[in-house]
DNA sequence: TAAAAGATCCGCT
DNA sequence: GCGGATCTTTTAA
C-alpha cells in the first residue's frame, strides 16, 4: 500500500526546469506495471530548456516528436533513441514553453524482482536502472507512454527522502555534443 | 526523397 | 575500457 507516501500534485510540476531538477532528487518514480508496483528513488536528472540550450529537443521550436515538451507540466515526454533506446522526461513549466527533466538514474526500491526480469537475467544488480534507456526498460515504458499524466494511475511520483543540500553533485550534462557547459546534471551522492 | 546525427547500452578484450 | 549495433526524426536539396 502505499498510504504512507504522499503523490505529487501538479503545482510541484509547475516550476522553474532547473529547480524542479533539484526537487526532483530523492523521489520516488512509481510505475504500475500488470498490477505490481515498481518503484525507483530518482538519484540522477538533468534539465533540458528551449532558451539558450542547443541541446534541447525543443530548442528549434516544436515538431511532432518533442510537441508534448510544450504542453503542460506534469506529462511524461518519452522518445526513442540511439534506434533501440527509450529515455523519459518530465515535463516541467508551463504550457507553452518547451522544457522538461531527463530522468537518468534511478534506484529499485520495489518490484526488483520484476525489474530484473523486464531486463533479463544477466544484468547486475547496479545496472537495472543507473541509465535513461535502463530505467525506462526496468520500468517497462516505451513509446506508447508518452503523454502520459502523471497525475494518471500508471506512473506517478511520490515524495520522498530529499537529499542533503551537500549531498547533491551538480555538474555538466552526459552524452549530448551541443551546450555541454551547462551544469545542468544532478546527481545525489 | 535522401542523408546524417543522436539526451545510449551491451558484449567482448 | 572500447567499439559496434540499429532506427527514428529532422533538415536540406
Amino acid at each position: 500500500m502505499w498510504k504512507l507516501s504522499k503523490k505529487l500534485g501538479a503545482s510541484f510540476y509547475q516550476q522553474e526546469t532547473v529547480a524542479l531538477a533539484k526537487a526532483l532528487l530523492g523521489q520516488k518514480l512509481v510505475r504500475i506495471y500488470e498490477g505490481k508496483r515498481l518503484v525507483g528513488r530518482i538519484v540522477e536528472v538533468e534539465a533540458y530548456h528551449q532558451d539558450g540550450d542547443e541541446a534541447a529537443h525543443s530548442f528549434r521550436g516544436k515538431t511532432p516528436r518533442n510537441q508534448v515538451m510544450f504542453g503542460p507540466p506534469g506529462y511524461l515526454y518519452v522518445y526513442f533513441i540511439y534506434g533501440m533506446h527509450y529515455c523519459m522526461n518530465v515535463v516541467s513549466e508551463e504550457e507553452g514553453v518547451g522544457a522538461a527533466v531527463l530522468i537518468r538514474g534511478l534506484e529499485p526500491l520495489e518490484g526488483i524482482e520484476t525489474m530484473q526480469a523486464l531486463r533479463g537475467p544477466k544484468i547486475k544488480r547496479r545496472d537495472l536502472t543507473t541509465g535513461p534507456a535502463r530505467a525506462c526498460k526496468a520500468m517497462a515504458i516505451n513509446r506508447h507512454y508518452d503523454g502520459t499524466d502523471l497525475l494518471g494511475d500508471t506512473i506517478w511520483l511520490e515524495e520522498g527522502d530529499s537529499p542533503l543540500e551537500a549531498e547533491i553533485t551538480c555538474g555538466p550534462r552526459i552524452g549530448i555534443s551541443k551546450s555541454k557547459d551547462l551544469p545542468w546534471r544532478w546527481v545525489v551522492g
